[in-house]
DNA sequence: AAGACGAAAGTGGTTGA
DNA sequence: TCAACAACTTTCGTCTT
């Protein structure tokens, strides 16, 4: 029986030829033992790459969850995802990491708890590119319907490292149900909406913050920030921040 | 000096022919 | 499949606190 070495030395599989080491042919008996052997085999390889992707993949998945503060049952979320993405071949071609920053992203946003792309993306190695690609195929292949974030589901995270007191984060909730109701958050990014509302409520109350600290902690620009905001105090009529009355 | 402002050009994703 | 489009980013010169 022969050896080859087939893909990268990882395995090996038996030869497909019905010849032993010095070519002569197999007896029957013999033959179809070799057919049994082969088709274990090929079975066992097939798990076991299975097996030791979802090894690699849980480990990651781990290091990332940890790493960005998520709860286990988020992670138990992320890792359901990742197999239904394995049994729907969508690893093929592209990286473990990729496809496990793309389901944790996912899971953050089904519980409701999400964060931003950005902060995903740099806690593992996969670009932000790369990340929301898998991400959409996540979607578009796993028939799975997330709507857009909510601005609000924001909020205590970005308040905290911000040391931003509670009554600014109530009035930034408020302020965003309010924009909310005036058509102001269609077509917008829930980020940029997040981050001027709390520019907005930390002015309003007296705990000031920059521009860029917010921008910074959303991971938007600045220049995101006075956009929205500007159409915050126009619509919702905050004259207090309004050169003119 | 730092923060805020806004114009202009560039990027990546979505949409509709 | 591709071109137009909207939202956001980058960059930068200027004004305000």
């Amino acid at each position: 029986m022969r050896y080859t070495v087939h893909d990268k030395g990882l395995s090996t599989v038996i030869d497909w030829r019905d010849r032993d080491t010095s070519g002569r042919k197999l007896s029957p008996s013999r033959r179809s033992e070799i057919y049994r052997l082969r088709k274990w085999q090929i079975r066992s390889r097939v798990h076991g790459s299975v097996d030791r992707n979802l090894a690699q993949a849980m480990s990651e998945l781990e290091r990332l969850a940890s790493q960005l503060s998520i709860p286990k049952s988020i992670r138990e979320l992320a890792a359901l995802l990742y197999r239904k993405s394995i049994i729907k071949k969508l690893v093929r071609g592209r990286s473990i990491e990729a496809m496990v920053a793309a389901t944790l992203y996912a899971a953050c946003r089904i519980r409701q708890k999400p964060r931003p792309l950005d902060e995903v993306a740099d806690a593992s190695r996969v670009d932000k590119k790369k990340l929301g690609q898998c991400y959409r195929l996540l979607l578009r292949s796993l028939k799975i319907k997330i709507p857009l974030s909510n601005p609000i589901d924001y909020i205590p995270r970005f308040a905290s490292e911000l040391s931003l007191s509670s009554p600014v984060q109530l009035r930034t909730v408020e302020i965003l149900k309010r924009s909310r109701e005036k058509g102001l958050t269609i077509g917008r990014d829930p980020l940029g909406l997040a981050a001027a509302a709390i520019y907005v409520a930390s002015i309003l109350l007296d705990e000031r913050r920059t521009q860029r600290e917010i921008a910074e902690v959303a991971r938007v620009t600045e220049v995101t920030v006075r956009n929205r905001y500007k159409e915050i105090v126009r619509v919702l009529q905050i004259d207090s921040l309004n050169s003119f009355g």
